[in-house]
DNA sequence: ACATCAAAATGAACTTCATTCATTAATAGG
DNA sequence: CCTATTAATGAATGAAGTTCATTTTGATGT
């Protein structure tokens, strides 16, 4: 699965190493802002690169990788730093706010992220060290905490998918006879589809976080 | 993108019509039931059917089209019946239970259906018909209706993901101590990575619907 | 019965990818 | 300088989805 670091060669030397993997996660990451993934294939990388797609496999073991690669660089983008300053329920809200904008533009990475160990990405692992020990501070600790940045997690996970949706999505076509109430409904929405699918996850977000302050902490603290 | 209708042929007759949308939706639940959705190709479908890969082409117009009919049957199975005895809160919790226990074995459908225009998936829209309605009956209407059915959809899909990740998914390896607090946390959960995932799923769902209620359910009545 | 026409099935070919492998070039260490 | 290792190459492989020209089939009207 994850590669030994394989290059220490060429330390100031005068020829400089072509290729590795932080080269390679930059390019990749380069491609995916200006062509999407559909245009990330292993050939386009190589490329990118200036190599050959052969070449890339002496530094990931498979295209996975590379996802896993990206991954890991884009999560370093969220930010985390309101534990510091904000009371837990509003750093959470500001995280999920932060983390779901810098995934908006890269679904395609959560069928992998959602099920990557934690192991293959260290990046992810600060994060999740930094917003556990935001609630660890407000009294929230073990397996509830955890609980809760999974909650948030897949909370967020599912709404970049819907910033990412057509325009039409709720339009039921033919078939509005068999949906009239919630026809009705969906047509009151936003016509900006990234607007609505913004005012849902709001919507979504600060019902879970009021859920949580309600649940620990002590209406009577 | 959807087919026309094309077979009304052999209504009663002798001749059993071989294909049909149906039959093929059908045919890849079976395949993906047995085999899982590594193993649903064109191909394989067609060999179950006892026919050619090119034949699948009649009537579906894409591998996605395969997968949209697939969730569409998947989709009828989610309960949403508590809407017509419950409370609209206790409702919305036995239909988001029942849509993740649903999903759990097909989170490969999550990112097209996450983005599938509801014209194209009839049964989907019953179900948010039903939805909506017993919404409307809590006295919770227009946009707000549906962004709630929207975030309980995202999260529910969230938590799918979650419930096949692999055991060890928490376990930082060689980078413990890169965060030492999440790690000593994550190890209190339970060892079931299946009931880990159900906890962390019901605790933030009932944190999200009890904002909810706190929302819509004026205080004061 | 028969001719006809459209729908449906066929098999081969095409395309796009990821991935593998034997080979070759280059580099660092002794 | 020699040698072991590491990296890059290009050709080949194989899996999948998809297309197309052609054939088969079955329902329909005469």
């Amino acid at each position: 699965m994850s590669q030994r670091t394989p290059s220490t060669r060429g330390k100031g030397r005068p020829s400089s190493p072509i290729l590795s993997r932080g080269r390679l996660s930059q390019a990749a990451i380069r491609i995916v802002e200006k062509q999407g993934y559909k245009r990330l294939t292993m050939a386009s990388l190589a490329h990118e690169l200036g190599v050959s797609a052969s070449a890339l496999y002496n530094h990931v073991s498979s295209k996975r990788d590379v996802l896993v690669l990206i991954q890991d660089r884009i999560n370093e983008q969220i930010d985390c730093s309101s534990f510091a300053t904000e009371p837990w329920d509003e750093a959470l809200r500001r995280w999920a706010l932060s983390y779901r904008r810098c995934f908006i533009q890269h679904t395609a990475l959560i069928p992998v992220m959602a099920v990557l160990p934690v192991a293959d990405s260290p990046q992810t692992l600060r994060m999740y060290e930094r917003v556990a020990r935001g609630l660890h501070g407000a009294g929230i600790d073990g397996p509830d905490a955890v609980d809760i940045i999974v909650g948030i997690e897949a909370l967020v996970f599912g709404a970049a998918y819907d910033a990412s949706a057509p325009t039409d999505i709720f339009d039921p076509g033919a078939m509005e006879e068999l949906a009239p109430t919630f026809t009705r409904f969906a047509a009151q929405r936003p016509r900006d589809p990234r607007q609505a699918a913004d005012r849902a996850f709001e919507l979504s977000l600060d019902a879970l976080i009021d859920g949580l302050r309600r649940k620990y902490t002590d209406p009577a603290g």
